[in-house]
DNA sequence: AAAACTGTAATGATAAAAGCTACAAATAGG
DNA sequence: CCTATTTGTAGCTTTTATCATTACAGTTTT
């Protein structure tokens, strides 16, 4: 998504975004779908195509970019499932669902007063 | 943590406290000696020994934990080396750093209100 | 002295993530 | 209308991170 700020007004192609963050092409075709489906970026396909964002990066906040791609945790537990006979084990997931959903209450206004556009001017650059 | 805070005063083997969350001795071994470096936990060898909390679940909270464990990041980045010759890609560690700071910020004081007992009393038996 | 632990190293297995190959569908431009 | 470019997506392989396993020296209790 900085990479499509920076280079705002201009179609970027997979490979091209692939081949400066050194990536594969497929893999950021994955993600650019998930933020297309989000309507964050457009894409068309054809020579002269690629991604682009649908508005300007001051207006897209990093909130939008975590939820287009699911909302990821800030927390999480291993991933095995809990032992029906352990009193702690079988109430894990509630408690680390709980911490994380605390966490996500007080990051989602952060995330979401901040831009891509402002993460361009204070990082990049600078 | 949460299954030690459960048998307070009681000294938990790892292979007990593997057995009821289903993991393998070794890696509670490994979690717990770094909750002992840290003092949260009191270890002892030979018959009879364990882990237990050094103190009670209502003084231990979960920023304690986080802190033993290294403070592992709310938000990261992919591993791949930035590439040097995009000036995107080559300040997005830093990007990362600073929203993850951010967030780390905010995240501190609910993690330093919740003790240990708290989760004990909200979530399990319940 | 024997048994029950911890701590730690070395190695093996497993699962998640990313890469790779391939191709149908869309689009632009000659 | 034909070719070249690009997306979207499926299927498979490779890589990487995590966890498990085995092994053993050191500590403590009985």
């Amino acid at each position: 998504m900085l990479a499509l700020a920076y280079n705002a007004g201009v179609r970027l192609p997979s490979q091209m975004i692939a081949e400066s963050i050194g990536a594969n092409p497929v893999t950021i075709r994955r993600v650019v779908a998930d933020l297309a489906a989000a309507g964050l970026v457009d894409t068309q396909p054809g020579p002269g195509g690629g991604a682009t964002l649908t508005r300007p990066a001051s207006r897209i906040t990093v909130k939008d970019v975590h939820e287009a791609l699911g909302e990821p945790p800030f927390i999480d537990g291993h991933r095995k499932e809990p032992r029906a006979h352990c009193d702690v084990s079988r109430c894990m997931p509630q408690v680390v669902s709980r911490l994380n959903d605390a966490v996500a209450k007080k990051a989602g206004p952060i995330l979401r007063a901040t831009t891509l556009q402002a993460l361009l001017d204070e990082e990049v650059e600078a």
